[in-house]
DNA sequence: ATTGAATATTTCATCGATGAAATGTAAGTC
DNA sequence: GACTTACATTTCATCGATGAAATATTCAAT
C-alpha cells in the first residue's frame, strides 16, 4: 500500500538529489559496482536510472567507458541564467495575467516566509543557508504557480534544478575561499548578498499583486540580470578571476586529483 | 571502426524515430518481448532506451505494467505550440541580432529550397508531403541557427520533435477524412494550406535579412499563431468537431481496438 | 631509469534466468 | 446467466553470469 513508487523510482529521486546537492560531485565518475553498493541495489536498475538522468543532462554517457556526473562551466551557468530569465519571465507574466485568489494567497505566504528569513549571507551557518535556499525557491515557485503551460513549467523546473546545483557549488566555493583568503571576504560577500537581498524580490512581489502585466517580464528579467551581473563581477573583479574560475573553471582537474 | 555509436545508441535513435513518425502509435503499449523481437536485441537495452525516452515525455512508465507511447491531446498540442512560439521566437530574435554571414547564407539556401517546394497540400503524394516537411523543418532550423543559447536550443528541439509527431498525426488524419467525407475536403484543405503557405515564411525571411531585431519576435509569434488558429478552426468549424477531435481526442480507444 | 610490449584486472554491455506482479481464463456457486 | 474464486499465462523487475572493451600492472630491454 501507499507504495505507488517502485524501488526504482525511489532510486531515481535519491540519485538525482545526490547530484543536485553535490553529494555526487560534478564530473566524478559513476562506476556501476560502486553505485550498486552505495544504493544497495543491482547494476541493472542503476543503469536505467543513469540513462534517465542522461537525458536531463545531469549525467553523461561515454560508450564502453561508463557514466559520470555532468561537469559544470561558467559559460553554461550564464546560458542557464539567460534561459531562465526568458522562460521564467514569460511564465511570470502569464501568472500575473491569469492568477486567481489561490495564487495570490500562496504568493503572499511564500513572500512572508522569505522576508522573515535572514537575508542570505555566505557567512551564515549551513542551516541558515539551506533555509534561505528553500524559501527562495518556494517564493519563485509561487510566482509562476498560476501560469499554466505545462511544457514551459517542465523546462523551467529543469533549469531551476540545474541552477540549484550551480548555486550550491558557488556557495561552497565562496565559503572555502573565505577560509583561505579572508581579505577578500567583505567585498565578495557584499556582491553576493546584494543579488540575493530581499529588495529585488520585493519588486517582483509588488508587480505581482498590482497585476501589472506589462511590467512583469521586464522586472523579472531585471531581477535575473542582478544574479548574472553578480557572477560576472565575481569572475572579473577577484584577483586572477579566482573565485568563479577556481570554483567553476578547473573542476575537471580538481575532480581527478 | 566508424562505430562511435554503441548498438544501444542506434537503438535509441531508431526507436525515437519510430515514435516520432508514428510507426509506434500514440498510446500503444510497448511490451518488452515484442520490442526485443522488433529491434533484434535483448530486453535490457530496450528497457534502458525506454527509460531515456520517458524523460523526454515520449514514453510513459507504469510500475509493474510496463511502458507505452505517450498519448496525444488537443490541449497538449496548443501547449506545445504556445511554448514553441515563446522559445523559438526568442531564439529567432537572438539570431537576427547575432547572425553572421554563414547564418545568412544557410538561411538563404534553406529559404530557396522551401520556396521551390510545392506548397504543402494534404492532398499531395506522401513523397511531396515528406519533402515539404523536411524543408520546412530545415528552414526553421536555419532561422535560429545563429542564436547560441544551447539550453534554449535543446528545449526548442524537444518541442519541435513533439510537434512533428502531432503534425504527422494530423496530416494522416486529414487524409483519412478526405476518403471518408470528401465533401469537407476543400474547406479543410484550404484552412490547412493557408497556415502552411509560403507567404508567412516570406515574412520571417524578410525580417531576418533586414536584421529587424525589434520585429523578429512579434512576427515570429504571429507566424505560430497562424498554425494555432488553423487548428482551432479545424476543431471548431468541422461538424461535431470531427477532424481534430477524431484525430486527437479518441486516440486511446482506437489504439486498443 | 624510462619506454614499450605483454599480461592481469577492472569495468562495461548484454544476455538468460528467476520470482513477483498483473492479467486473462476457466470452473463452480448462487 | 452473472458473479466470484481459483488457476494458468503473460509480462515485468531484478539478479547473476559472460564475453568484450578499456585500464592498470608487470616485466624486459635499451
Amino acid at each position: 500500500m501507499t507504495q505507488t513508487h517502485s524501488k526504482s523510482d525511489a532510486l531515481y529521486v535519491k540519485m538525482r538529489h545526490d547530484i543536485l546537492t553535490l553529494s555526487l560531485a560534478p564530473d566524478s565518475p559513476l562506476r556501476l559496482p560502486a553505485m550498486a553498493e552505495r544504493y544497495g541495489i543491482g547494476a541493472t536498475p542503476i543503469r536505467e536510472c543513469l540513462h534517465r538522468l542522461s537525458t536531463e543532462k545531469l549525467v553523461v554517457i561515454e560508450h564502453n567507458r561508463g557514466f559520470r556526473v555532468s561537469s559544470i562551466s561558467l559559460s553554461e551557468l550564464f546560458d542557464l541564467e539567460h534561459s531562465r530569465s526568458a522562460i521564467e519571465g514569460m511564465l511570470f507574466q502569464r501568472a500575473v495575467e491569469n492568477g486567481d485568489d489561490a495564487w495570490e494567497a500562496g504568493l503572499i505566504g511564500a513572500y512572508h516566509q522569505l522576508s522573515r528569513t535572514h537575508p542570505m549571507s555566505v557567512t551564515g551557518t549551513q542551516g541558515d543557508i539551506d533555509l534561505w535556499n528553500r524559501r527562495h525557491s518556494a517564493f519563485h515557485d509561487a510566482l509562476i504557480a498560476a501560469a499554466g503551460a505545462p511544457w514551459m513549467q517542465h523546462f523551467q523546473q529543469q533549469l531551476k534544478d540545474q541552477l540549484g546545483r550551480y548555486q550550491l557549488f558557488i556557495q561552497n566555493g565562496l565559503r572555502d575561499l573565505f577560509e583561505s583568503h579572508p581579505e577578500n571576504a567583505p567585498h565578495v560577500a557584499d556582491i553576493y548578498a546584494k543579488a540575493m537581498a530581499t529588495d529585488p524580490h520585493d519588486d517582483l512581489y509588488q508587480v505581482a499583486l498590482a497585476r501589472d502585466v506589462a511590467a512583469a517580464r521586464p522586472v523579472f528579467e531585471q531581477h535575473v540580470n542582478l544574479s548574472i551581473r553578480a557572477f560576472q563581477e565575481l569572475s572579473a573583479l577577484i584577483p586572477a578571476g579566482a573565485v568563479v574560475a577556481t570554483t567553476l573553471g578547473s573542476t575537471s582537474q580538481e575532480a581527478r586529483a
